[in-house]
DNA sequence: CCTGTGTGTTAAAACGTTTTAACAAGCCGT
DNA sequence: ACGGCTTGTTAAAACGTTTTAACACACAGG
């Protein structure tokens, strides 16, 4: 009950706790950290000023010292257009809580960065000592930014160029389910919706679809839509295509913005979901649930891979592990009224 | 292109920039914040040097030597079961997303903090300058906490304690806004299944629907179910109700999770809805959307109420405005299928 | 008695900024 | 020629930790 200086708070700082257990700051840090012995006597004492002071280290001096800031940052590398609206509360914040809990048990903090579109200010005004970026996208600025800055970096997707590591969703696997969902159901020719970009899911499913078609003598319809105007754009593409008579039982449309563009096209061209047109999609989120029918899609076990990505990233953080990608769960088919035989 | 040290990468700091401009680094310093004047020859001298030699300001000595972080945390006092399943996407990342971006756009980070039990140890290990919690319950043990440790701290939804700054969510509006839709549908009598925690919005509900009852001259069914066992516990609730050959034609059920529960008690019992029960909840979320048929609920404005929270908190932070509450957008009604008359 | 080996503690340096107080230079009005 | 004012710059202190190198001490083996 000392009367306490007249600054207005003045939080007590490791050598008032020093004072008072009668040690030199050095000790209490070591008390503290653990990282040299400390005789258990003197430790006590240690313990009992901190409770007494209500000392609470100061993070900003440690970082400074260690040069560790105990901080993860999340990014997504979808432009800002894709990661608004309804899908805004999906993916990328499906993978952003996962990520924080799993963070926040190695006693690191996460920080999520907002769509934006100027990564460099961001980058210079927040520290952090490592980095999640979900779904990037070829040459993606963010990406090749934070790896130049030489910030440990771990993608969720694989990433366009080598080194990087990256906790794959694998992309193929997820293309091939729906593909061959859509062939069980009685599905005989359909047409691929697909984002423009140059994003490795698009690039997969493009692929698969491919293969698919080939394999199954089913003409391709590979319909583009920049990814900006997802709903629009892919409801105009099918409009498009109902219009020029092109007859398909089934459409493969892995952007769920761009499922709901589907749908409404659809609707107003009278044709029957599921009856005359089944449909798949790729991320299970509000958009395939709420879909009237609901869609039938991915479960691509998110909370699981944002999980693996934490961990590996805090890995490399310390230099326990190279950058070799990490296997990731196998996602799985969820079934629903778009794709009822 | 002078053969750098054989040290790994040692980032140059605010001392080399200004070597290489040939001023002091308080100049440089100066420079950076534009805190005090220096000429425009100078500044520019300075400004290639940093361009030259990539400097990037190190935050953490920034942070020790100002005091401040640049950082806010988002608190969620909601208990892990509640958080956590299909609900975890929705309310508080609902927030949490808006919050980043208004967050962001001030300069400051929103480092994410995911339900837990130890408070404490939250406290201690991360830095923040500001908190942001969200659905505080009465005494809410984190809350009481942060205004303990003297964090400038604004709630989302009004707290028990006085003097804490908030954005309403004006439960009591939205709670008449359900009500009066559901004598409007043409129900007449209808219990409340509400949590059993006295929790802000609990109370509210309560309150309002005892008001409404006596003056509709209802009978008052008040059914109330631990929060942990959410979905459950209300569906037991309803079916114990129905067991009682209690006769309603409605149900007002706040939580979404409940109102699952609600939902799949009425499909078992055999009743329709809407056509014998009207089914009605507060969070427009993916339960409310995806149930069948869709629940009628409330759109709360939650991106503006994160907005001006977040707005509040930076204010609070620099000292620009007191404690005082922030007036909050109002709620409005989304009719759904399962109030259709 | 001397040398070596732990053990536990400490004083001081270092981390990279911002801020404070001082200062030099130029200009103005007497 | 001198004091006062403005403008731009700087040296040095300060922020609160962790880490380094040194030290004091006890104790063992010769």
């Amino acid at each position: 009950m000392t009367s306490p200086q007249n600054s207005p708070v003045k939080r007590p700082t490791v050598v008032d706790v020093a004072q008072a257990a009668g040690v030199s700051p050095g000790t209490v840090s070591n008390a503290l950290s653990g990282k040299r012995k400390v005789d258990a006597e003197t430790r006590k004492r240690i313990e009992v000023a901190i409770r007494e002071l209500g000392y609470r280290p100061n993070q900003a001096a440690r970082q400074m010292r260690t040069g560790q800031t105990k901080t993860i940052a999340i990014f997504s590398s979808m432009p800002p257009a894709v990661a608004a609206g309804p899908s805004k509360l999906g993916f990328l914040m499906e993978i952003a809580a996962s990520a924080a809990v799993a963070a926040m048990a190695r006693n690191t903090a996460l920080i999520l960065v907002p769509p934006i579109e100027t990564p460099e200010d961001t980058l210079k005004s927040v520290a952090m000592d490592g980095a999640l970026v979900v779904e990037p996208e070829e040459d993606d600025p963010v990406l090749t930014r934070l790896i130049r800055s030489g910030i440990p970096t771990v993608c969720i997707g694989r990433p366009s160029g080598a080194g990087i590591p990256y906790v794959d969703l694998d992309y193929p696997a997820i293309a091939d389910l729906l593909i061959r969902h859509l062939f069980e159901v009685g599905a005989t020719r359909f047409p691929l919706i697909v984002g423009a970009s140059r994003r490795a899911s698009n690039l997969a499913f493009r692929a698969r679809y491919r293969a698919a078609a080939a394999n199954a003598d089913m003409p391709e319809t590979v319909l583009e839509v920049p990814e900006a105007e997802a709903e629009a754009g892919a409801a105009e593409a099918v409009t498009a295509l109902l219009a020029a008579g092109q007859d398909f039982d089934g459409v493969l449309v892995p952007t769920d913005a761009m499922a709901t563009g589907v749908m409404r096209a659809l609707r107003d061209g009278g044709r029957a979901v599921p009856d005359q047109v089944r449909v798949v999609t790729r991320y299970d989120g509000v958009r395939a649930q709420t879909e009237t029918p609901a869609l039938t899609s991915v479960d691509l076990k998110l909370e699981a891979v944002a999980a693996l990505a934490t961990q590996k990233l805090v890995e490399l953080i310390v230099g326990q592990a190279g950058p070799e990608p990490v296997p990731c769960p196998t996602p799985t088919l969820i079934t629903r009224p778009s794709t009822k035989p």
